[in-house]
DNA sequence: CTGTCAAATAATATCGAAAATATTTGGTGA
DNA sequence: TCACCAAATATTTTCGATATTATTTGACAG
């Protein structure tokens, strides 16, 4: 029995990667880690020679990260990687706190015993990489930090899973990836890690034991102490610019 | 003092305005309308026609509407309407409550005078419409439906414009299209008006009242309500096909 | 008849150049 | 020196043709 080329390209997960897929995703990848830096330019020429493409996927894959809010537009004046901003980080964060309580609220109301090994396997997943994390202030291994944001993303995936919500789950993606975004800001800059596997604990337990109450406040907590992490970053970097800045004017005068 | 081809755009307020953007609108306004049928193909020569537009904005717009779920795709197969279902109406309504209750919530608290006169502005502009609505089982004017779509729609953005959350207006509006484009449905399909107007009230005094928790359960009461209109209109449809399918295959055989 | 395959057809996705628009540069007059 | 303007340049947007992929058709074997 020989297969299709549609079925072949189904078994490999391949199916339907178009140029436009492909370099959005290879976008959205350098925007997220800040390769691209925030409120740079994005110049189609340049990208188009990069990420080897024409300008038809190149524009359409841009298209689909100003969905994203990764990307702003103006018409006839082009693309700039999205700012970022205090502001916003506390509108994501406390948006995000709303989706993630309410689908954790479902998923834990509906939830069954598949939905619970899943949380546990990632639970452990993620147990097991925070426990090699440097308790030090050490240069972040970056290949550990893809681990750790990969793990982190599946555990917080998982505990959702079960909102029976499509919705929800995609404006959860959605503010994942925006809130991800701001918190490697603050890896990049402060360099130091913060212990946040007792806050991932609490949430496991709590919703291991279908309190759906606690879960939601624990995972407020976790939210809001992250974002106040990166808000210091943030604010931390801005003082180190402003300083710079500072001292080159001086040294033009 | 001779003004800069910008200043003149953007005085009359089409800056920036390009083939891509237009016909994202053009598309989305028939979309939500149902002028383009839900499940529909879309051909891109076909559209390229119509719209008299080329490919890559014509990709362009549709790729922003599958950002806004209104429409869906494939590598490689081609674009779609989004489908309706009735599962889809219940998930969208239940968000939509979540979200809209949130911002209410926020703009009743944070809401100035220049809010509440908005607010009140809005309301008495759709109760001036809705006044204005046949009672009786008549042939809904065209345009009197537009005008009220219109009405409904800034009065409801005008109680939630003080949130002072951008995630959440945007958020909102998306939510706030799809619950349109259902609605259309039931307009179209059962040629009937519910009346709304005592269910405005309801949320406009609340609102002045500042009275938050009523507020938000008489948007909650609004919301489901219309779910459920839809909801019985749609069913209605789908029994209307099924009995039709099946005459005409007693007729074949 | 039924399933399979390849050729023919139809549709999507992509490229690269042309058209439209924005921005910069450099010159002129007040 | 400054504001203004037009030419030169840079950039975005759009078009239409080509390449790639999917779907349909029809012939053939089992």
């Amino acid at each position: 029995m020989k297969q299709s080329n549609r079925e072949v390209a189904e078994a490999t997960g391949d199916v339907g990667r178009t140029m436009a897929d492909t370099t959005y995703r290879r976008l959205r990848n350098d925007i997220v880690t800040g390769r691209l830096g925030a409120g740079s330019k994005l110049k189609l020429e340049g990208l188009a020679g990069i990420y080897e493409v024409g300008m038809s996927p190149l524009r359409e894959a841009l298209t689909r990260l100003v969905g994203d809010l990764l990307v702003v537009s103006e018409g006839q004046r082009g693309f700039w990687v999205a700012p970022l901003s205090l502001d916003e980080l506390d509108d994501i964060s406390r948006v995000r706190a709303l989706i993630e309580t309410e689908a954790l609220n479902l998923a834990i109301r509906n939830g069954n015993s598949s939905w619970e090994a899943a949380v546990r396997q990632a639970f452990e997943a993620l147990t097991e990489i925070e426990s090699r994390l440097p308790q030090t202030t050490e240069p972040l291994d970056p290949e550990m930090v893809e681990d750790w944001e990969r793990a982190n993303r599946a555990f917080h995936a998982a505990l959702v899973s079960a909102s029976g919500s499509p919705m929800l789950t995609r404006l959860r993606e959605q503010l994942y990836q925006q809130s991800e975004r701001y918190r490697r800001v603050s890896l990049n800059a402060s360099r130091r890690w913060r212990n946040v596997h007792d806050e991932h604990a609490a949430i496991f337990d709590a919703t291991m034991q279908r309190n759906a109450l606690k879960a939601a406040r624990m995972t407020e907590l976790h939210m809001s102490r992250t974002a106040e992490e990166v808000r210091r970053a943030m604010q931390q970097l801005a003082a180190d610019v402003a300083s710079l800045t500072e001292r080159e004017n001086a040294g033009d005068a």
